[in-house]
DNA sequence: CGCCTCAGTCAACAGCCGTAGAATGAACGG
DNA sequence: CCGTTCATTCTACGGCTGTTGACTGAGGCG
């Protein structure tokens, strides 16, 4: 077998090194946001020269963009009722172990025009998918607020940390939300 | 009658300056945040000098403080349905016309401490008035989850003006929010 | 072995920031 | 009318930031 450990060859050592830069920027991002997030700090944390930062991502902006690409769950297309029950599954996975990336854009969406750029990019097309499986006429009001509730526990989760939220189980949350999702998704929820 | 245009008194003239400070403080943070808002631009804003704003709050902590100190709607106490349609009420309330002294808290919550903890501290009364109104164990986490849709959806409104809900009338939404709110707050909401 | 490529370092610059303190000049009180 | 207060301005300092370009030294290869 292949002995993984003596000696990396060039491109491998430069590939790790490049990994080592991207996983300490999202961390640092998603704990203290784009603005507070220095590049010296980026490199210090991942045991570089801030030179080879910039020699690797080009500018901060670029390496804050590298950093928090990533790929959000599809949603399948289907019934209100299925693609309401799709949304909560997303969001179970969502609330053990969100990933570093998201919270990163998430962190940062309030007070940086990329970030909220990509936060909307992100957004857009599940939104999209959710308004298009409810049949009401205010279908993309509806999809805006799963959207905004969806991404509220979120935040108050992971990055206010607020008691309430922190310390549940998702099981817990999920099953708490499913019949507001299932109201919001359904055709006319029942009067009173 | 007394003329109010001609002479301003200089505790006036001084008073009156504190103001425009602070209204063009509280633009600029609820507009940009906290790290983006400079004393600079805020002096700039308020046509004053730069060291005049330093002389009148100290520092730019201090600033923000007073900037943003503002009180919020008390929540009465009174049955779960009771507390959640006053909840709902205080949201149509910030919904047509959030203070920007509240939005400036929102806008630098996650990117700065201090806002955090002042968003706590605003929050957390209200959360605790509707946790004692629910007569289930996981009150908590109930009264975490209503705070997180309000935030939510004030955060998607005024700070991401995403087209779903920026555009809906505060009628709508509360409308379309109270059944989750009253099977939130109610006892144990009906399976299925 | 000897050259070249290239991962990684170092030192420096220009700009912006919060902040401090002296200077100015007009309103006030006696 | 004169001395004092005080609202306001001006200038400057030190620190941190993103960014640049020259430099170093070891691996890859003929």
């Amino acid at each position: 077998m292949t002995d993984p450990s003596p000696k990396p060859t060039r491109a491998q050592q430069r590939r790790r090194t490049e990994e080592d830069i991207l996983v300490a920027a999202r961390q640092m991002f998603a704990e203290l946001g784009y603005e507070r997030t220095t590049i010296r700090a980026v490199a210090r944390a991942a045991g570089v020269d801030p030179g080879l930062v910039m020699h690797y991502y080009g500018s901060k902006d670029e390496l804050f963009s590298r950093a928090t690409r990533h790929s959000a769950d599809e949603l399948p297309a289907g019934t209100a009722e299925e693609v309401a029950e799709a949304l909560l599954a997303s969001l179970a996975r969502r609330l053990d172990g969100e990933p570093v990336a998201s919270l990163a854009v998430l962190r940062s969406m309030l007070t940086n025009a990329d970030a909220a750029d990509r936060y909307r990019a992100a957004g857009e097309p599940q939104l999209s998918r959710i308004a298009a499986a409810i049949p009401t006429a205010d279908a993309e009001l509806r999809a805006g607020l799963l959207g905004a509730i969806v991404h509220g526990v979120i935040i108050e989760r992971y990055l206010l940390r607020l008691g309430g939220l922190a310390g549940a189980s998702p099981e817990q949350i999920v099953d708490l939300l499913r019949p507001c999702f299932q109201l919001l998704a359904a055709a006319t929820p029942g009067r009173r």
